[in-house]
Formats: C-alpha cells, sequence, structure tokens
DNA sequence: CAAAATTAGATGTATATACATACATTTGTG
DNA sequence: CACAAATGTATGTATATACATCTAATTTTG
C-alpha cells in the first residue's frame, strides 16, 4: 500500500519528510504481521527479540546488560522482559560467580523448542513476502544506514 | 551506525532478513531523537502526530475514528491519547449532532500554538541530519512501498 | 417499524516503552 | 583499606500498544 492510503494523506512536504514516515509506518507494519504469527506461540515481538538473542550466544549465557545492547529497541525494559519469560519457563536466571552484581539469563530447552517452532512460522511468512530481490535490500540497507549517518556512534 | 554495530550482530541470514531489522531499527531511531525534542513541549510522539493531524484539517474537526485511520500506528487508542490532550487543553471533544456515536475533535488555540513551535523544532532537527537527498528518499519510500507489497489493500 | 446487526467510542487488561529511582556490588582513589 | 563513584539490575510511574469487551446510537432487515 502507498503511504498516502495508509496515512489517507497527500501533504508531504519533501520526500525526506515522507521517507521518515514511511519508515515508521514500515516498522509497525512489520511488527503487526510478524506479532499475530507469534500469538500463536504466546510470545511478543519483544519476548521473541530476547529468545533469539540468546539463542544467538547458546550454549553461553549472557547477562541483562548484554541482551540490552542487542535490542531494536533499545530502551526496552530488559529486566521486565526476562520476567514474564522466566514465569513461562523460557528462559532462566542465575547471579554471575565473577560479579554478583549481573544476573545471567540461560535458555531452557522449552526456549530453545518454542523459538525454533516459531522462527519457522516467522520464515515461512517471510518468503510469502519476499519482494525485494537481495540487491533492493541491499540498497534499503544502504539507504537506511545513510540516513541514521548523524548518528552518535 | 551500521546495523551490525548497532545491534551487536554480525549473524543476518540474507540482505532482506537485515532490511527488516533495519527498518524496525530506524524507526526506533527517529522515534527517539524526535521524542527528545518534543519533551520540552510536554508532548508524546502520538500526542504530536494528533495535533499533526487535527491541524491538516483545521478549522474542521474530525472524529476520532478519522484520526485513527490516519495514525502511522494503526493500533493507537486514540480516544486516551485524546484525553491527555483533552486535560491539556490542546483538544476539545464535542459530539457529533449529525451521529451521536460520533466524538469531534477540535484542536484548540492553545494546541495549535504549541503544535508550532515544536514542529518548527522538528524542522530544524531534520535539516541538521539531512543526510538524505530528495532522489535517495524517493528511490527508499519506492523500496519500503514494494516490501509492504503484499499488504491486504 | 421492531429486532438484529453494525458502528463509534470508551474502558479494561496485559505487556511494552521511556525514564527515574533505589539497592547492592564492584571499582577507583586518597 | 575506607569511602566515593560507577555499574548492574530491579522496580516505580506515566503513557502507549494490542486487543477484548461494553454501552449507546445508528443502520439493516425481515
Amino acid at each position: 500500500m502507498k503511504l498516502e492510503n495508509a496515512l489517507l494523506s497527500t501533504k508531504f512536504s519533501s520526500e525526506v519528510q515522507k521517507a521518515s514516515l514511511n519508515v515508521l509506518y514500515s516498522a509497525w507494519w512489520l511488527k503487526s504481521i510478524t506479532s499475530k504469527e507469534l500469538k500463536d506461540f504466546d510470545l511478543t515481538h519483544e519476548q521473541y527479540n530476547v529468545l533469539r538473542i540468546l539463542k544467538g550466544k547458546y550454549p553461553n549465557q549472557l547477562c541483562v546488560k548484554d541482551i540490552a545492547r542487542r535490542m531494536i529497541e533499545k530502551s526496552s525494559n530488559v529486566p521486565r522482559i526476562i520476567d514474564r519469560l522466566e514465569i513461562k519457563k523460557l528462559v532462566k536466571r542465575t547471579v554471575s560467580e565473577s560479579d554478583k552484581r549481573e544476573t545471567l539469563i540461560t535458555i531452557t530447552k522449552s526456549g530453545l523448542s518454542i523459538l525454533e517452532s516459531s522462527t519457522s512460522k516467522l520464515n515461512k511468512l517471510h518468503d510469502c513476502m519476499q519482494n525485494l530481490t537481495e540487491k533492493e535490500a541491499l540498497q534499503l540497507n544502504q539507504l537506511l544506514e545513510k540516513m541514521r549517518q548523524k548518528e552518535t556512534d
């Protein structure tokens, strides 16, 4: 859908301003289609993201701040997301021996299993909407990174 | 910042998958830099968005569902955002005469004034980070719309 | 035209975001 | 080594998201 139809607006002051709105809308769109799939697994987008990060380092553990650093949305409140995953026994908390301030998070067998099946479902969705070629995706990545150029590194 | 550095990850299964994460991260990045500016005006991103929509039709009024249809994030709970704007006297609610189910929302003088000054601040921010040319922005818009191609219209 | 279905908006609940603060542990410095 | 500063995590608060439910008004229909 064209942005004009999605927002019922035709008044954009420039292509640059329109691009900002387009990025925001596209992110909402992506989140909402994936969340719909994750619902079958009783996972939120953010819970899935934490599980995915933990799996990336499995069987190593990660502490809360290391997870936070890898989150897409940096202001995510990771301890609270962990709370919900822990209740569902998808992760385990242990106090770090080397630094007792740190809480180490381990993904459980159950967590790995639910991550695997949900990822496979998301990949199927992804294949269905493979509208962009790899070359176009590369171009999109370059443009987004150029947009964020001034970001404090 | 490159996505690899933002997410501390180098394992992307494809440029297409990376593009999804890049869109999500870019949206978070855009929201967080604009929210920082809006804080001076005691406005959230969503409150600002509602005011902007109302101004677009000013001096005409809009009912709640017409605002909702123009929101970037379609799942926004517009009545509650209106609640907060109403407390700050930036908008006014009136029951529609033609259809008493509808609530008509009017932006107040105070709302217009705060919108004007916050918009001018955001535009300044925008100028500072004008990294994309109009041509690149157009290309970005086209790629995002191609990505969303399968969207049910 | 009365009953059923639909629509508009408000409200409730769980989770998340954004940010502040509190507490415990660790590190740095005199 | 004591004590201040910094760090890691948990927790509190306001607002938002996502979605369900409720009420009132309107439209459809039989």
